[in-house]
This record gives C-alpha cells, sequence and structure tokens, in this order.
DNA sequence: GTCTATAGGAAGATAGAC
DNA sequence: GTCTATCTTCCTATAGAC
C-alpha cells in the first residue's frame, strides 16, 4: 500500500512548520523526526534524497498552495477592488495572522541560499507580476509605476513578517492586509 | 599586548559579514575561521564564550553603528525633512546599497531567535520610536498615527532588503529609501 | 513502512606547545 | 596570541530486522 494522502499532507504540514521557523540549516534531522513522529530511516524512506528532497517538497507545496490561495483569486472573478481584498483575506489564513514566517525568506539564507536561489526568485517574480497585473487593470497607471507598487505591497508584507518573527507583534502585518485594497486609489 | 584596535575591527567586520550573510545556524566555525584568517583555537581566545559571544559582540556592535550613524542623525540638527534624507543616505551605506541583509533578521532564525530575541525586540522598538518622534515632529499627526507611518517605513525597509536577498536586485530598496522624506507628505 | 543500530563526518569546544 | 592536535557531541545518512 503506498503512503496514504491523508498521512502525507500531515507529514508535510509538519515539515513545512519546521523549515518555516527554523530556517534551512536549522532543520535538524532530530527536529525533523521528533516534529513528525517519525524516526529519521522512515523519514529517509519518504524523502531519498534526505533533508535536501524534504526541503525542497515542502517549497514546491508551499508554491502550489500560493498559487491556489493567493495567486489564482488575484487572476480570477470580480473587480481589481475586490480580488485585492480576496488576496489579503487569503494571506492573512496562509501566514496565520502573522505567526508563520515565509518559506521564501527564512530559506534564502545560507546554504538554503545556493540550493533553492532560482526557485525563490522565480516565486517573488511571479507574485510581483500577477498583483502588478490587478494594480495596472485597477487604475490608470502605467506598467511600470504598477509594477512598483506591486513590489511595494511585497516588500511590507514581507517586512512585516520579519517584524512579527522579532517582536512577536502581528498587528502591523494586518494593517498591511488591510490596506492592501486602497492601492487601487493611488495617483 | 593587548589585541589591537585595529585588527579587532577588521575582525569584527568579518565575523559580521558571516553573520549577516548566513544566520546564526549557518555560521560554523569553520566559516568563521576562515573569513577571519584565524584558527578556532585563536577565535577562542578572543571570545571565551564561543560562537555565541561572537554572535552577541557582532550584533552589539552593529547595534552601536546603528545608533551612531542612523539614530543620532535622525535626533540630531535640521529639519525633520533633513533629518529623514541623511537617515536614508546612512541606511544606504549601512545597508551597502541593500546587497547586506539585515542582522535583526537574519538572527531572529532558529536557534539565534532564542538566544537573541530580546535585544531584536528592542532594537526594532528603538528603531521605530525614534523615526516615529521625526514623523511626529515633522507632521500634525498624532503619536498613534506616527508610530504607524515608522512601523510602515521600517516594514518596508526590511522587506526590501529580504527581496534583495531572494532576487539579488536591490532597485526597489533604494527606491524605498528615497521615498523616505516624503512620508512627512502624509495626511 | 517503520523501527533499532550504527557508520562516517562535521559540529562546537578545549589542551597545551610555541 | 596563535597554532596543531584532540575531545565530545551532534549531524546526515545507511543497513538490515521486523
Amino acid at each position: 500500500m503506498p503512503i496514504t494522502k491523508v498521512e502525507s499532507e500531515d507529514i508535510l504540514d509538519r515539515l513545512t512548520e519546521v523549515f518555516r521557523t527554523v530556517g534551512y540549516e536549522g532543520a535538524t534531522l532530530s527536529k525533523l523526526s521528533e516534529a513528525t513522529g517519525l524516526q529519521r530511516a522512515s523519514l529517509y524512506h519518504r524523502f531519498p534524497g534526505g533533508k535536501k528532497e524534504m526541503a525542497e517538497t515542502v517549497l514546491l507545496r508551499c508554491g502550489s498552495q500560493f498559487q491556489e490561495q493567493i495567486l489564482n483569486p488575484l487572476k480570477g472573478e470580480g473587480t481589481p477592488e475586490e480580488r485585492l481584498q480576496r488576496m489579503a483575506r487569503n494571506l492573512s489564513q496562509y501566514y496565520q495572522k502573522g505567526n508563520a514566517a515565509c518559506l521564501l525568506d527564512t530559506l534564502s539564507v545560507g546554504e538554503g541560499q545556493d540550493i533553492f536561489s532560482q526557485h525563490i526568485q522565480e516565486s517573488f517574480a511571479l507574485w510581483i507580476e500577477t498583483l502588478a497585473k490587478v494594480v495596472q487593470e485597477g487604475t490608470d497607471l502605467t506598467k511600470a509605476r504598477s509594477k512598483q507598487i506591486a513590489e511595494d505591497q511585497v516588500m511590507k508584507i514581507q517586512g512585516a513578517l520579519v517584524l512579527a518573527r522579532g517582536t512577536g507583534v502581528t498587528k502591523p502585518f494586518q494593517r498591511v492586509l488591510q490596506g492592501l485594497p486602497e492601492i487601487l486609489k493611488t495617483k
């Protein structure tokens, strides 16, 4: 019998939590083992490539979830403002109201940088690009200016998560999300 | 003869570079040794507390430099706008035009979080507080609103550094700094 | 598919010569 | 103050029983 889907999802959730919290180098096999309740050897059975494969799997899965929950709603139905509101609502959930770090951030330090830089780079670019299109659609700004505004928002969100991790305060993160739909009022 | 000042400063610069780039857990004794040109044992001679003491020293030194280069100018002479311009210019240098990560960010992941959370928390609070005072002085906004604006800017800066680390692109960081003095035009 | 046991190496840290 | 040599612990990874 193959590894059941439910089990895998649960395991992946726990692995994700570890990588998000402590980064790539901080995620020791001991921590990953403890978090999942699986012994090292069992983890290697599921991920023959070891820690690197675990991180890759987690990163790809987060990318898919981000696509579904954040980017697709941005490209979906409704006015640009409605879509931004949806994005904000889903971002709040995705980042657990500011209590969860962004993998693109924590995995871009140290050895993680070496391994995942290309993926991280593309993920940021895609997010910004998708958001920029909505901005351009909802305003009469140039493409270049729309991209700047999209970048600004992504930076604010990332910065809010850094601040939340550093201070334990999540209010600023929530404020950033609240302000998201209003970027269409930019002149 | 005690360790000369010049030597120490140089050593500390190199240690800082390592911690900034790879974080606490990524900063192995091997890397710290290689970066400084000192053998492990020599590092332990200078920092009997080992890696933890190195990181502490680096963090405190960066805090002092930040105070001198960023916060003191904010509290110094000139109009609020001039002071913000000075801050922006000095931030550009402090973060090497966006190419250097913020220690408060990279050290707030994993084991670094456990060790330095209090210092990190206080550093962010002090930065925001100092900046908020300038905003309040340069506008007719309430204290609470001024603090929000200060938070926004610190978040933008941190987010810009995350984006720069993740994508290698530093233009957004420089744009954030350019926009800094204009926050006084907020209504 | 999970486990125990262990290999092999790199981690942080120390001893003691110079 | 710096070095070489070494200690112990923890790391990633594998072997093989069940």
